[in-house]
DNA sequence: ATCGATCGCTACGGTACCGTAGCGATTCGC
DNA sequence: GCGAATCGCTACGGTACCGTAGCGATCGAT
């Protein structure tokens, strides 16, 4: 027999990555069982083991195995890039396979030092790419200097969060772009008037 | 004896649900079991399943516990009862002891219909509250009848709500106030520009 | 004071999951 | 091809929790 493209060890791994995906995402990070990960996966238990030495570590690696870095867009439009970046993030984090593990990771993240590691840092990482498009903004002066950046991200961020995990309601293009409208008309008469010069 | 201020059933029914509470808070929903219950309350499991039916119900009982319907100010002006309105709502959802079971709660109300509702309801009764705080501005004239206020509820809610689950940072009045004055702001120049008539 | 209701306590069988071990079967590296 | 590593399968003892039952003690209403 020839060698197949992906060893199997890899083909083992992936399947079991996926059933946790799956099993997570329908019963929770609580609820996990590796027997049940086991029958769904055809991988067995002891190989699980083998790969994987502790549940915590199983749901690190299934998390990161469907994660993705949504890209940054630089269209020179603040607007414009905004909704592009936060329709990029939240679609892959708040829909799909990792949205429907998002609350449960949550709330293991408040009782797994682990799991609370991996949120904070996927959380982070989007409020690092909302700053840089809007410090992108203020460096080419389509923003005031003075604009509170931080506070923009969370005024951006949070009603998507919220309509998503809090609402269980679909993120709308159309939702995106009157949030970022929203919040660009507060800035724009925020400190002031007039602090947007576009 | 004298007959106590509070009969023996009622004293059971208390401990029970602060146990419950307490347990929901540090363990949550999922890995709540009747056994710890009984040996935190200090009230025998017999006894538990004489007054709770299920775990479900023990659960949905505990939050109707310590949950507070905090009350809607009609200062006559917005910034004010908004202010009024999400710092009372808030602190009374998302911090002390319902706070600390809001996230496992929302997890868990994915999975269950009866927690579904219950957490559904407390949500929409919070939109409500906000809803009439914008409803009486426009009566008034102070913010114009073009408001999308299902929008604004969101765009308010949505970031004390991220701020506290997801970030799990303290719900300062300074925060709520941020939130409140650029969300107004946005208003003002929302639509056509001075919209907003005070 | 009495008597029925309620409670604390203990124990039970049943279930689900854990993490490990042993042993053929399969696969991979050489 | 051949040896070694890996895997599937089965079984195991151990733990935690479930929901129920029995029984003596306590409480509460009359």
């Amino acid at each position: 027999m020839v060698t197949p493209a992906v060893s199997r060890a890899e083909r083992v791994r992936e399947q079991v990555l996926d059933a946790t995906v799956e099993l997570v995402a329908a019963v929770g990070v609580e609820r996990l069982s590796i027997d049940e990960v086991a029958n769904r996966s055809g991988v067995a238990k002891s190989t699980i083991y083998r790969h994987f030495p502790s549940k915590q570590v199983l749901v690190v690696e299934a998390v990161h195995a469907c994660t993705s870095i949504p890209l940054v867009t630089d269209s020179g439009s603040l607007r414009e890039d905004l909704i592009s970046c936060f329709s990029g993030m939240t679609k892959a984090s708040y829909e799909g396979r990792l949205g429907d593990m998002m609350m449960s990771l949550m709330d293991a993240a408040q009782r797994d030092p682990e799991l609370n590691r991996l949120v904070r840092a996927q959380t982070d990482q989007k409020r690092r790419f909302a700053t840089e498009v809007l410090e992108r903004a203020i460096a080419r002066g389509e923003v005031s200097a003075d604009l509170d950046v931080d506070l923009t991200v969370t005024l951006l961020s949070g009603p998507l969060v919220y309509t998503k995990l809090v609402r269980r309601m679909p993120l709308t293009n159309e939702l995106i772009a009157a949030v970022v409208d929203s919040v660009l008309a507060g800035i724009d008469v925020g400190i002031a008037g007039g602090l947007r010069t576009k």
